[in-house]
DNA sequence: GTGACTTTGTGCATCGGTTCACAAAAGGAT
DNA sequence: ATCCTTTTGTGAACCGATGCACAAAGTCAC
C-alpha cells in the first residue's frame, strides 16, 4: 500500500481500451441475468479473450477486483463506463443519409451507451428536411453551424468517397476532434484529430485471403509462378 | 542469391494482410489517373502508412520493384490482386434484411472487387420473396441449401444480435468458414473457421475515450475518485 | 483463529510488428 | 565505361502486447 490510489495511471494501452468496449457488453448481459460477481475467467470466456490478458487490462484502471471472489459486475461496470466516458452522453452527428447512413441513424445500438444522435446532414436538396428516424435531415451549408449549436462532439461520415475529405476538413475546422469513417478513402488530418475507419471490403478481402489459403494451401502449392 | 525465387514464403504477417487491401485501393486509383510507376514513398502517403513499413509488407510478396525506378502499379495491382485471392470471385451471402442488411446488398464496393452477393435471407415472412438489390429475398430455412448450390463461402451476419450464434452455427455446418459478423456478439466458432467482427458501438467508445482524455486531460486531471 | 482453497495482480520471457538506416541495385548522364 | 542519383530490400534495434506461472491476498468452513 505504498501509493495507495495510484492506479490513476495515465496511459491505458490502446489495445486494453479496445477491448473494454467487449468487456463491457459482456458484463451488461451478465447483469441483465442478474450475475453479482464474476471471476476473471468467466468474464474471459465471455468476451471471448484470454484471461490472464483481462486481468492485466483490468488491472490498468485499477485493483477492482477480489481475489479468491472475483470482480462485482455492476461495480466493474461502472469503472469501465467511466473509464470509457460513457458516464456522460456524446452527441453524435451523421454526414451522409444514403443507404448506410440511414441505416446507422435508425440503428438503437447507438442510443443504449451513452450516444445520442444529435443530426444527421446530407447535400442532397430531396433529402434536406425529410424526417430520418425521428430527425431533420439538416443541409451541410448549416454544418459548422448546428455542430456548434448542438455540441456535437463526434462526428460518422458515410458520404461517397468523393466528399469524404472535403467534408471531413470541414468537421475539422468546426472544432469536431473524433471522427468515424466509412468511405473507403485516407482521411487527411491535423494532429490531435481521431480517426476510425470502418471498412467492410477491407474486411472481406482480408477473409478472402484466409479462405483462399485454406482452399489452396493443401491441395495445389505448387502453382509455379 | 542462395534460394533464388523464395519470396513464396507461406505465411505473410497478418498485419501485412490487413493493410494490402488499402494499397490495392491505392494504386487502383492511381491507375484510374495513368500513374505507371510509383515509388514506395509516393504510394505510403496514398496509403497513409510509413514507406518502410510498406516496402516491407510488399518484400513478403516478392520482389516486385525496381531500385532507381519503384514499383509498377499494373503489375503490383495484379501481384496483390492474386495473393488476396481476388482473382476469382466470391459468392457471399448476407443473412438478416433489415437497415444494415438492406444496405449491404445495395452497395456497390462489394461488388467491384470480386465479391458478388448470391443470396440473401430473413426470417420474417413479411420479407422472404421480396426483392432487395435484384435478389430474391429467401427464407431461413432454405440456408443450408441455397448456399450449396451457389457455393457460398463467405456469410455477412446483419441479424440482431438473440439470432447471430444460432445462424452461424448453421452456417458452419453447411461449410461456410468465413464469417463476417455485425452482430454485438462473440461468436463460438469451431478451429479454421475464421471470423471477422465490425462493431461500431466499439469504435465509437473507443474515440469517446480518447475525446474525453483530450477534453479532460490538461484541465481536471485531479478527481479524487 | 487456523488451514485449505480460490482467484487476483504482476514479473518475466516471448513474440510480432514497427522503424531506422544503409548497402546493394538499377538507371541515366556524361 | 564511370560516376552520380534514386530507390529498393532488409538487418537490427526497439516497442508494445501477449501469455505463462506464481506469490500475495482474500474467502470460507470449521
Ligand atoms: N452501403 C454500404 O453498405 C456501405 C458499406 C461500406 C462502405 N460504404 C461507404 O459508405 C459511404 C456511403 O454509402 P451509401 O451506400 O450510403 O452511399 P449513398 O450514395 O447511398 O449515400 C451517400 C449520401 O451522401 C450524400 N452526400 C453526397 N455528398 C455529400 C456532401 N458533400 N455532404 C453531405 N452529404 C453528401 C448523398 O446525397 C447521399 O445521400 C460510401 O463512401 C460508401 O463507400 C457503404
Ligand atoms: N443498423 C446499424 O447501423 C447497425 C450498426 C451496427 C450494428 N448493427 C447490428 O447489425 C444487426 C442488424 O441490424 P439492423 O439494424 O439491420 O437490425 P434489423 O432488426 O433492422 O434487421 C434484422 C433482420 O434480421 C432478420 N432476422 C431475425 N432473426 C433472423 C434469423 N434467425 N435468420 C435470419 N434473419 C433473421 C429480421 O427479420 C430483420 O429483418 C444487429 O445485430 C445490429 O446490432 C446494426
Amino acid at each position: 500500500m505504498k501509493s495507495p490510489s495510484h492506479p490513476r495511471d495515465r496511459g491505458i494501452p490502446e489495445a486494453t481500451v479496445a477491448r473494454l468496449p467487449l468487456y463491457l457488453r459482456a458484463l451488461h448481459g451478465m447483469a441483465e441475468r442478474g450475475v453479482a460477481t464474476v471471476s476473471s475467467e468467466d468474464l474471459a470466456v465471455a468476451a471471448g479473450v484470454n484471461s490472464a490478458k483481462l486481468r492485466k487490462d483490468l488491472s490498468h484502471l485499477g485493483s477492482y477486483g477480489t481475489r479468491g471472489v472475483g470482480y462485482d459486475v455492476e461495480y466493474l461496470v461502472y469503472q469501465i463506463s467511466r473509464e470509457l466516458g460513457l458516464t456522460q452522453d456524446w452527441a453524435v452527428a451523421i454526414v451522409g443519409v444514403g443507404n448506410l447512413g440511414r441505416a446507422l441513424a435508425g440503428y438503437g445500438g447507438f442510443v443504449s451507451r451513452g450516444f445520442r444522435i444529435a443530426a444527421v446532414f446530407d447535400a442532397d436538396p430531396e433529402i434536406v428536411g425529410d424526417d430520418i428516424a425521428g430527425l431533420n435531415v439538416e443541409h451541410i451549408d448549416e454544418l459548422e453551424a448546428v455542430i456548434k449549436r448542438r455540441g456535437v462532439s463526434i462526428v460518422v461520415l458515410a458520404t461517397p468517397a468523393a466528399a469524404a475529405q472535403e467534408v471531413c476538413d470541414r468537421v475539422v475546422a468546426a472544432g469536431v476532434t473524433s471522427i468515424l469513417n466509412f468511405a473507403p478513402v485516407v482521411l487527411t488530418v491535423p494532429d490531435g484529430v481521431d480517426v476510425r475507419k470502418v471498412d467492410l471490403s477491407i474486411e472481406l478481402q482480408i477473409l478472402a485471403f484466409h479462405e483462399q489459403r485454406k482452399a489452396g494451401g493443401p491441395l495445389m502449392a505448387v502453382d509455379s509462378q
